[in-house]
DNA sequence: TTTCCTCATTTCACAATATGCAACGAGGTT
DNA sequence: AACCTCGTTGCATATTGTGAAATGAGGAAA
């Protein structure tokens, strides 16, 4: 990092809001870096704050757990009430509200619409979503509900069950053709299934609507269950076979960025 | 609350450190104790900030996402960073380190020396322990290795293996007598383990030594694999058969409380 | 619809409070 | 033993957070 860029740095923190607040936040996101302790001159430079500014923070954090200061080396970690603060936090949070900032980042990364989605009897609902900037862009509404069998996040949510359940739904749920490409056979589809348990993502090929291709990937709790779907969709102009691979791989890991934090040990649904 | 309980909690909170920082993490606190979310004015009521100090303080956290605010309701919760920051706490600690509070708290509440115990190999290692503040107390040194056939928390420790490893485990190994109550009999343990799963703990009926007892239960990970044992020990004259069900409960309570916070994805012991 | 509350936010003058320097005490290393 | 670097603290200064009141924004009641 370069002296430039940490003064950048320290303008922008004393640009809005409680001084002392932002230097000790940018402390515990220093802290945070570290695979194990720091030491207080090593984060006083990092976060360029004096270290007698630095040290009397962190003492006081310290004396509120939020950071732990080894008795015999003086030197910090993260503390114990910030794991406290942070099971309740995700108690308190609804999906969307905890990974909205993420499904913004992965439309950044690709330029389309990005969503997050959960199953809901035997249909997959949009519950969160952070539109494309373009002009052309795709069309799902927060809380609108598509088929399992012609949607890519659908087809994550079925590659997630015990292969019975999914075989059931297939056969008993009418399965419509919306384009000459959806695929109606459930032995083709469960195939397909299988495939994707393999890859590790899905993609809807204008089967839902001729024009537009999906791109999805798991989400999943600490047990490994799948509990949603994100994915991206766009016109099939953007979202072209060639890009399919680099598109899939942003979307898998946004998805394991999502999962990862998912790790709660009391997930409500909200 | 009482007022004047409040007023102490201020002057308390105005004693040493960073003011605004213990203002600011009264708030989280208060925030945290919320199933979903709060409004400003109660916030501000119950922490005794004033309303525009509480505002201040929350839009700065806000920006950094440790809170949320609603945007349509404007009400606060804990923010998405907080989980962030909760994961790399756990990564950061070790189990003493997460913990030691805990076995404080056990020791407290039960007058007895508390300790922390893992598997390693045949053995079970104290990583870490709080002794009694009575005269006489209980000898584990943090670092020491007990057996398993004959300690409350080494039993705890069998019962989590798979019922063939632990068979193995009582076969091979040599199970030597420390007292005439010590029980050498691989079945009679094996039988002793069956009752220590459904109970949810265990005791060491003066089978170390004579004249001690120490009760154990189980830390589970997420995954519900035994990954540590909690437990007391003392002198039978204050361990007394009649006190085992009720010093049992403050154990399991405990233990509980660990594994409530110990459900962390990548959890490495350090 | 209009009126009336209550809520969160912002403004501004004031003084309370965080700051940085320098000094200190404590470990660890050469 | 001498030296270096670490974290912490005292103190004078002014930077910075503060609270009362005003403002703006919703919602509920009439």
């Amino acid at each position: 990092m370069t002296k430039g860029s940490k003064e950048k740095e320290e303008k922008e923190r004393n640009q809005q809001g409680v001084l002392v607040l932002n230097k000790a936040v940018s402390l515990l996101m220093e802290l945070s870096k570290f695979k194990y302790e720091a030491e207080l001159s090593e984060l006083a430079q990092r976060t360029g704050l004096n270290k007698s500014t630095a040290s009397r923070i962190l003492a006081t954090l310290e004396r509120w757990k939020l950071v732990r200061q080894n008795p015999s080396t003086r030197r910090f970690s993260l503390g114990h009430v910030l794991i406290h603060l942070g099971n309740l936090a995700s108690s308190q949070l609804s999906l969307p509200e905890l990974f909205h900032f993420r499904l913004e980042k992965l439309m950044e990364l690709t330029g389309e619409t990005a969503s997050l989605v959960i199953l809901d009897k035997d249909k997959a609902v949009y519950i969160d979503q952070v539109p494309s900037k373009s002009m052309i862009r795709s069309f799902p509404e927060v809380g609108a509900s598509v088929y399992l069998h012609c949607t890519a996040v659908g087809k994550i949510l079925l590659s997630g069950m015990p292969r019975e359940r999914a075989e059931k739904l297939l056969e008993s749920a009418s399965l419509p053709a919306f384009t000459c490409k959806t695929i109606t056979n459930p032995q083709a589809l469960l195939k397909q299934i299988e495939e994707i348990k393999l890859k590790g993502y899905s993609v809807d090929d204008e089967e839902t609507e001729l024009g537009g291709r999906c791109i999805a990937a798991p989400v999943r709790n600490s047990r490994g269950d799948v509990v949603a779907a994100v994915g991206i969709s766009g016109p099939s102009s953007r979202v072209t076979p060639e890009r399919i691979p680099e598109l899939a791989k942003i979307v898998i890991e946004v998805a394991k960025e999502i999962s990862n934090e998912l790790s709660l040990p009391s997930f409500t649904q909200k």
